[in-house]
DNA sequence: ATTTGTAATGTAAACGTTTACATTTATCAA
DNA sequence: TTGATAAATGTAAACGTTTACATTACAAAT
């Protein structure tokens, strides 16, 4: 290790990533692929961070695709990382069954999943309880005397969504009260679709006491609506959301929220993706992380 | 185009994009690397989204290094992402004289800057007009009664924020007002930093009757740390900040900023790398966008 | 049936590494 | 000095495309 090692040095040569990527069989290269639902979303800009600080620590580099809940988006971003001969993937399946990150698996190439899982399939997981988290939150407003709950959801065919709306359920259900169908509304999950519900919310003739959104962003949009009409939270309205933000305290009111773990989530995503590709063949593992349910001033008793 | 093309789709032959990288001299591989100080500040997240717009359309793969403002990191994902032979890099440069980013513009490789220029070397920019968006900003102040204006800002080796301090500068000398260097602040450029440098004036003897945060993330540490003391925006101090978001209504009080068009300034950039792949040698070009200011409650008038 | 032009297909080299092996050079003990 | 062993260097093939060119197949025109 002399003359060539000095040339190295001396040339500043630095190897060609896609000669190294296209001759080997993976574990040398150093790309990872994370595709996520929705960059928009703090909660996975969070898990962005956590996949990139254990990614940056270990040489690798991170290729995103973001695919807004579209499917066709997610198989383009598919079709491409998986061209690009990465080494492993972090996904958020926008549904269970999803045949795209299937196929992957069955090829034998790395994935792990984030935030929602798949059914079909035996893969690599981490997640967090939602529905024991949306439980929580709406275990609080029963506690509290709120008997009308509105639940903003996504769209159902999203897993997660699933299991909060579960939750959803199991809370009422513990408190016998009866679950009606015609307070939970489901659509998208960015800004404008909480926006757009929480003002259908606010129009029914008997209004709910108290919202119960299904991210961020839909608590934001529904803030807005609810704003935008001068109604008071909490005196008039109760309102608590999954997903708690950094400057959650700053909003008015301060805002009450079920705490995800999204820089955690990603890290842990990375750490098992890690693992995964030295280790192809092991038991395949499931991490399902806390949330916790932060109090602060947007949910008051009622009698 | 029988016979191979109907063998083409009928085995679903996906080209790899790595050995079609490797091969050809660019313009046709398709992969954009995109380089940001900070994925968690919302205004790089809209930034992102336009170049993903504009690339998802032509059919190409953005990959996305985020250096959190460290130098080190920056250097690493430029190596990188070379060596990944990207066909063009959007990125805002840590700095006016950063060396990596020049070296790439010398080497022909397609570059366009975001959000920041470079000082030594010809290179297309798609940017704000920093200067008259602060200006407007302090000028508001003054306008309503204000003389004791304080600026948190990042760091001053970031161009964004020195074109950010000339605005304050000119506006205050347009109201005859002597500038005051203990009134302004910098560290870095996130929510943490907004936090401490605000209790830092805040324990100000004569304490500012207004703050003009430099963007985002500092706002709403600034934000958390006037409310935990319990003082009233705009009664006792008022705040305004570079950067609006779409949930700035929803805070407390509704905030007043100076608006980037983040998201058109990404789908810019793209257009403009994408042009620049097409004709290496044309005529370097440099795009300044229009700042908006926009007035909500977190400002009022003084006597 | 033959020619002609064009569309379709075939061929070989090249992109910059890695891999496996062969060869050369250096090192140390006897 | 010699041999044995290890370290360093050299060599050739391979990864899956693109590129440029050569060849073959297929019409339509003669």
């Amino acid at each position: 290790m002399l003359k060539v090692q000095a040339s190295i040095a001396a040339l500043e040569y630095k190897p060609n990533r896609v000669a190294q990527r296209l001759r080997s069989t993976s574990k040398k290269t150093k790309l990872l692929g994370l595709i996520i639902p929705d960059i928009q979303n703090p909660f996975f800009v969070d898990v962005v961070r956590g996949v990139e600080d254990y990614a940056y620590q270990h040489n690798f580099a991170v290729m995103i695709g973001n695919f807004g809940q579209d499917e066709k988006k997610e198989k383009l971003y598919l079709d491409i990382l998986q061209s690009e001969n990465i080494d492993g993937l972090i996904v958020a399946p926008i549904h269970g069954k999803d045949k795209g990150i299937e196929n992957l698996v069955k090829k034998n190439i790395p994935v792990v999943c984030i935030d929602r899982g798949l059914t079909e399939i035996d893969v690599d997981v981490v997640k967090v309880d939602n529905e024991q988290g949306a439980f929580n939150a709406i275990d609080h407003l029963l506690s509290i005397g709120h008997r009308k709950i509105a639940f903003i959801s996504g769209n159902f065919k999203i897993p997660t969504y699933i299991e909060r709306l579960a939750g959803y359920k199991r809370a009422l259900s513990d408190y016998g009260v009866a679950y009606n169908a015609h307070l939970v509304f489901a659509k998208d999950t960015d800004y404008k679709s909480g926006f757009e519900i929480a003002n259908k919310i606010l129009d029914l003739k008997e209004r709910p006491t108290a919202i119960f959104s299904g991210n961020n962003l839909l608590t934001l949009g529904a803030l807005e609506a609810i704003h935008s009409r001068n109604i008071k939270i909490p005196e008039e309205i109760s309102i608590i959301g999954f997903d708690d933000m950094p400057w959650s305290i700053s909003l008015n009111p301060p805002l009450s929220a079920v705490r995800q773990p999204g820089f955690d989530m990603g890290r842990k995503a990375a750490e098992m993706l890690y693992e995964r590709i030295q280790n192809p063949n092991s038991k395949k593992e499931k991490v399902i992380l806390k949330t916790e349910l932060i109090l602060r001033k947007s949910t008051a008793r009622i009698e």
